[in-house]
DNA sequence: TTGTATAACTTGTATATACAAGTTATACTA
DNA sequence: TAGTATAACTTGTATATACAAGTTATACAA
């Protein structure tokens, strides 16, 4: 960690996930915490902006800055977050199993999005999600060949993601996503426990690398029992 | 506006939106910027970073910040707005009815949620709202009379938070959101023209003020069909 | 006692400087 | 010609300073 700045944020929000600073409490003022961090003020302030876009605390002009209780402990607080990154972090019973592997037949709508007219093959790759016993998710995902050139099923039981970073050295950047509700199709009713659900709900992401390339398209199909979004949002102030 | 950097941000904005700037092209490097703004570099960044965050632009470490594309045209972006303020946004032919407007009978859960365990009554508004001749939202606001002494029907009929904002003087700050499906209880089938949905999308806020104080909790009961919600994504680098 | 000014804090904005690190085109060298 | 160094750009991080603006406790005056 060579950025100031973040090694500061991780261990503020370390003190207060750890209840060393409860809710409620204030903070050190800047002034203080260049002390303690033996830094200057403005790099502080980048840590604590931060603190504050994350909702871990509320700045108050003139007073100082409080701790908020933020349930942390929850479901996607908006990110781009792989279901394995997630799952680890909150240490559940989970099982994923590939149920297609294979190029994308051509002509479709997502050779389209994903703007391959081109030479280059579409990656199909179809995960269903189990959370204890019940199978409640399935994942469909669509990567560029340009980009992804190689899969297996061992890469997809595991990280996708982390292959990618890690061995591929791809940056994956930001996302664009859409969540609406949709009826079940015959695909989801035979992959999934859907238990007489007669919706599910569907999220539909681009995600882009760093250099604004799009290299995926994914949707997310949950039974709607086991769906949970939970968001943190600052009123914007002119 | 004071704020010069707001204000440059809101003017880039602008740049973008009315494709002066299209989609994929450069903007002018930092030092170019502070020129045409006369000002100096790191509040041209502060005005970028707000740009990035929001997702109009990509910054390229080396080579410059690129315009990219983001259906800004669309439903609830992350963030608190009202329904007045999107709705008059995007032109939506709609209606708002109130149907109650009173305050809470006691010892409900909302009472322990708005922590009233006191002397203050809980205001209980329930509006529905009619796009295009159907309804199919209701929204079902609780507000502490502590800091929302006094409501009428012609207020709820238009924008409470403009009042609340306006009038009163709060200063509405940040909310915890969640979404989740729930199948329809009585009071939505009565209410809404469900045309047979057997479930309905619900988001609960709790909103607070900026001195952290809980004011407002709000459930927000879609018809599936007519629930869309868009967000911007990056994946956090350490 | 009550109220008011003030001083000493807090965070917010704006500016300047320095250097690190990544990109790209140009000019030069082998 | 092909490759390489370099120079001139870009953004990222860190620091320092100054002042504006909001809060709070203290001291003082009526």
């Amino acid at each position: 960690m060579q950025k100031k700045y973040m090694a500061i944020y991780y261990e503020l929000v370390k003190k207060i996930q750890t209840e060393e600073w409860p809710t409620s409490t204030m903070l050190p003022s800047e002034n203080e915490l260049t002390g303690m961090y033996s830094t200057s003020r403005e790099t502080i302030r980048k840590a604590l902006n931060l603190l504050s876009q994350n909702g871990y605390i509320q700045k108050l002009r003139g007073k100082g800055s409080v701790v908020i209780d933020v349930n942390k402990v929850d479901f996607p607080v908006s990110g781009i977050v792989s279901f394995k990154e997630l799952t680890d972090n909150l240490g559940l019973d989970t099982k994923t199993t590939v149920t297609e592997l294979s190029y994308l037949e051509s002509a479709s709508n997502v050779h389209k999005v994903l703007g391959s007219e081109e030479q280059h093959k579409i990656w199909k790759v179809f995960r269903v999600r189990g959370i204890s016993g019940e199978t409640v998710i399935l994942d469909k995902d669509y990567f560029n060949e340009k980009y992804v050139p190689m899969l297996s099923e061992s890469i997809c039981e595991n990280s996708i993601y982390a292959h990618l970073e890690n061995e591929l050295g791809l940056s994956i950047s930001f996302a664009q996503k859409e969540i609406i509700v949709e009826e079940p199709t015959d695909e989801d009713r035979m992959l999934l426990d859907l238990e007489g659900y007669s919706n599910v709900v569907v999220i539909k992401s681009l995600v882009y690398l760093e250099d604004t390339s799009l290299f995926q398209y994914t949707e997310s199909r949950h039974r709607p029992d086991k769906f949970r979004f939970v968001d943190f949002a600052r009123r914007i102030k002119n």
